[in-house]
DNA sequence: TTTTTCGTACGAAATTTTTCCTACCTTTGA
DNA sequence: TCAAAGGTAGGAAAAATTTCGTACGAAAAA
């Protein structure tokens, strides 16, 4: 299913940090993003588990949330659905966006064309 | 500002086919997207355009809307901040995924390579 | 001229998303 | 033991987004 805005953000917490606690989600969404009541933390995580976006672990009393799918996959559905929905579907159009205005350090640039390189072989 | 997925819908509309009515828009919708009613349609473009993303040209009794943008620099940013929070800013991680998994033809694969080289120079 | 068609404006309702209050349970430590 | 701290659950409210009914005016057609 979509990860609305908010799941998005703890999703990003998940996978930078591992499976945990509706505490330390909390916090660090606090620390790096913005100011958020831990029960508003706890009811988003709450609902991402019922919709299956996260597993819950209950066996202890401090539920251990995980993302539900490999971040991976995540990240490939929702960067398709934009490659989709803002160039049609085009990867190099997006490329060339993404690179045509913005100053892309040169370290970024031969780390990408090293890795098409290989694509090929 | 930022625009909203339905927002979104309709500058695309507006992206392809330039200046258009309430009317043109709604139709394309239906057509290419789903099914919303007329005034859906126009209430939405009435908010876009008080809140800047369009502007309205009421000199005729259809009124005529455009982007207040133009639609690399909407993009751009939507692209940017896109990279910024799924990838951290690094624009080299998006592409690796973007290609990692999928099959892309060779032919944007080739596309791309000559766009990066051009970029050296 | 009169009716029909097509346009905008506006408000309200429906839906989705987000936030947080409150109740209550468990663990910890004084 | 018992208060304090820290956890979950659940409902309700708030906010944001989306949808559409209705009123009304202008233009076009009859």
């Amino acid at each position: 299913m979509e990860p609305t805005k908010s799941e998005l953000e703890i999703l990003q917490v998940l996978w930078e940090y591992g499976p945990s606690t509706v505490r330390f989600v909390n916090d660090k969404l606090n620390e790096e993003k913005r100011a958020v009541q831990y029960s508003s933390t706890l009811k988003l995580m709450q609902i991402m588990a019922e919709k299956g976006i996260v597993i819950r672990d209950e066996s202890s009393m401090k539920h251990i949330y995980s993302p539900a799918e490999p971040e991976d996959k995540t990240k490939s559905a929702l960067l398709e659905r934009f490659v989709d929905s803002m160039y049609r579907g085009s990867a190099s159009s997006l490329v060339m966006q993404l690179f045509g205005n913005k100053n892309t350090s040169s370290e970024e640039l031969s780390e990408i064309k090293d890795f098409l390189k290989k694509l090929d072989q």
